[in-house]
RNA sequence: UGACCUGUGGUGUAACUGGCAACACGUCUGACUCUGGAUCAGAAGAGUCCAGGUUCGAGCCCUGGCAGGUCAACCA
């Protein structure tokens, strides 16, 4: 795991939800044997994103909680859709959210012949049949959810003609849409997935882990509870989508167990971000269409987009955790997460100062060719992480917003004849502006005060601000990412006639490729964590190479002065 | 003309078997500060979808409405 904190030391006092007292109930009615045992069953047909990340948390922190297991199940019963690089991409980030399945890997894919011995066995009690019928028909008779449906001609087969039917379906003498297997349950149920749902369907693709050995895969419906049930799962949690499946998952049950034991789904609303889309469909097309780089594009509401932003699994968690569960269909504000994550690496950011947006400046009255290494502190949260050397020169960069030459009130920074402080270094003030021939300036002089040698006040004199800044000429040269939301929309999805593409922002991506930092980055790897101070929360991609290192801006650090300015 | 689910400040969640609606984010003040960050102190903001009812007392119970979501894939 890439981070050493994993969620087993982090979970304390959570909030009881919903689903905690369901659990409390069964405990003690004595269900199960009083076990707790969850699963995570994602479809290995896309990333996983950070509603995933809801669920994970959830499942693996629900079972901490009562001294339980969690499996990892794959959920591949459609092989049409399903790829190992998705199955791969899966167990890492679980993994690096800081949960662990141990030896508890399943695949519903394991359970095809039990499911499959599952379906003969219901033919012969008369409880399943083939139907010939196309889809067209099949749904057509299916009626509506005001109109009960009509029963199939075939509802009535003999158990040995479906049998022999079924063996030859599995035996791959039918066509793909030929025939079906549909559990006989009852075409006039209010509920619509009561009415004869089609258990089985003939599919000749290739599976990624069967490969060719089958003809026919289990509808979703088919498969899910049974698996619940093989695998000794208590509690099955799910969404809300699937509250009206409840009854079909209950009457497969019904046929299956033989103790007193059964799995009990239980569904909560999954988790609608501001601004963001959270759909595999959708986010496969952002990806198809290279409306991002991939599925780890920094600006992807996807686990592995996340990471690579330079989010902590930590905040992830927590962001979690104060989210809370309910069946409230709801939407949650992202300055909700990004406070997670701000809260996190505030705490534990290697601090480091970086120019994104260089303004030469030169002290004049610094000797040439003098370097100074000047102390600065690692991160004022944390005394362990102790001091570093920076280096000071006669050239520096500051940050062009920190200047200006006409200052409005309240703008603290520097200006013409104004003294500020330079972060850990010294006091300078502003003696000339030097502009181009456009009227652009290119350069500040200043002087400096070599009484205030560290950044202290020689004798005791203010300053309003204080600037960061690089060495022009131990500066390592960087390109920055800054990132800013994927939709201008609140609510892509939620306009109808409106696709939710047509609501992208164009400028969720800037690029500065002409930023220094301080010569501490040299030693970084991809990920790693820092506060550029002042600016805010950057981590190293892994495009990054020796010759130019490159930055994300994971979130900016709260800033009053831009809430002013944006103000005005 | 159905079934199931949901309805508490701007947002998200709380409120044990009914006892004067709490917390977090966000917003706004002020203090402090070598990050206009962090921290600290404080403020505004809902009377719990509506209408009845039961009760000394209801966000919690009952009745009836209203609003929103989900369900008619050989997807999950």
């Amino acid at each position: 795991m890439s981070e050493n904190n994993t969620a087993n030391n982090t979970e304390a006092k959570k909030k009881a939800n919903f689903i905690n007292m369901q659990i409390d109930a069964d405990l003690a009615a004595g269900k199960n044997d009083k076990r707790v045992h969850t699963r995570f069953p994602p479809e290995p047909n896309g990333y996983l994103h950070i509603g995933h990340a809801k669920s994970i948390c959830l499942n693996f922190g629900l079972a901490q909680q009562y001294g339980g297991k969690t499996n990892l199940r794959f959920d591949d019963t459609n092989p049409s859709k399903e790829e190992t690089e998705y199955v791969e991409s899966i167990m890492e980030d679980v993994h690096w959210l800081g949960f662990d399945w141990e030896n508890r890997l399943y695949y519903a894919s394991d359970f095809f012949p039990k499911l499959h011995a599952f379906a003969i066995q219901l033919i012969k009690e008369g409880k399943a049949y083939v139907d010939d019928q196309d889809a067209e028909t099949i749904s057509s008779q299916k009626g509506t959810p005001q109109k009960p449906g009509m029963e199939s001609p075939h509802r009535n087969r003999l158990v040995e003609e479906n049998l022999d039917l079924f063996e030859r379906m599995t035996a791959g003498e039918f066509n793909e849409g030929e025939k079906v297997l549909r559990a006989k349950i009852d075409m006039t149920s209010p509920n619509m997935h009561m009415r004869d749902p089609i258990i089985y369907r003939i599919m000749k693709a290739h599976h990624h882990r069967t490969g060719d050995k089958w003809c026919v895969y289990p509808m979703y419906d088919f498969a899910h509870g049974q698996c619940d049930y093989w695998e000794g799962i208590t509690h099955s949690i799910c969404t809300l989508e699937f509250e009206v499946h409840r009854p079909l998952y209950d009457w497969f049950i019904d046929q299956l167990k033989d103790s007193d034991y059964r799995p009990r789904q239980i569904e909560f609303a999954r988790l609608n971000l501001t601004y963001t889309v959270m759909s595999k469909r959708k986010l496969l097309e952002l990806v198809k269409d290279g409306h991002v780089s991939g599925w780890d594009d920094p600006r992807m509401p996807t686990i592995s987009g996340l990471r690579r932003r330079g989010y902590t699994p930590e905040s992830i968690r927590n962001f979690s955790d104060k989210i809370g569960v309910t069946k409230v269909d709801g939407m949650i504000d992202v300055s909700l997460l990004e406070f997670s994550v701000r809260e996190h690496l505030n705490k534990t950011a290697q601090r480091v100062m970086g120019v994104i947006n260089p303004l030469k400046v030169v002290i004049t009255n610094y000797p040439e060719d003098l370097v100074e290494e000047l102390d600065a502190v690692n991160n004022p949260e944390d005394e362990t992480m102790g001091m570093r050397k920076v280096p000071f020169t006669r050239e520096i960069y500051i940050e062009r917003d920190d200047f200006m030459e006409d200052p409005p009130r309240k703008f603290f920074r520097l200006g013409p004849g104004r003294e500020v402080r330079l972060r850990y270094a010294y006091f300078v003030t502003c003696t000339d502006v030097i502009k181009d021939e456009n009227g652009e300036i290119t350069e500040l002089h200043c002087t400096y005060d070599p009484a205030s040698k560290g950044g202290n006040s020689p004798d005791g004199r203010k300053v309003k601000a204080t600037l960061h800044w690089v060495s022009a000429t131990h500066g390592v040269k960087s390109e920055v990412r800054l990132y800013d939301r994927l939709f201008n929309d609140e609510d892509p999805n939620g306009h109808k006639d409106v696709d939710f593409k047509e609501f992208m922002n164009p400028d969720s991506l800037s690029v500065l490729s002409d930023c220094y930092l301080e010569p501490f980055i040299k030693d970084s790897k991809p990920l790693d964590h820092f506060q550029f101070e002042r600016l805010g929360y950057f981590n190293m991609d892994p495009d990054s190479t020796p010759e130019k290192p490159v930055f994300n801006r994971t979130v900016a650090l709260r800033d009053s002065w831009a809430k002013a300015q944006g103000k005005e």
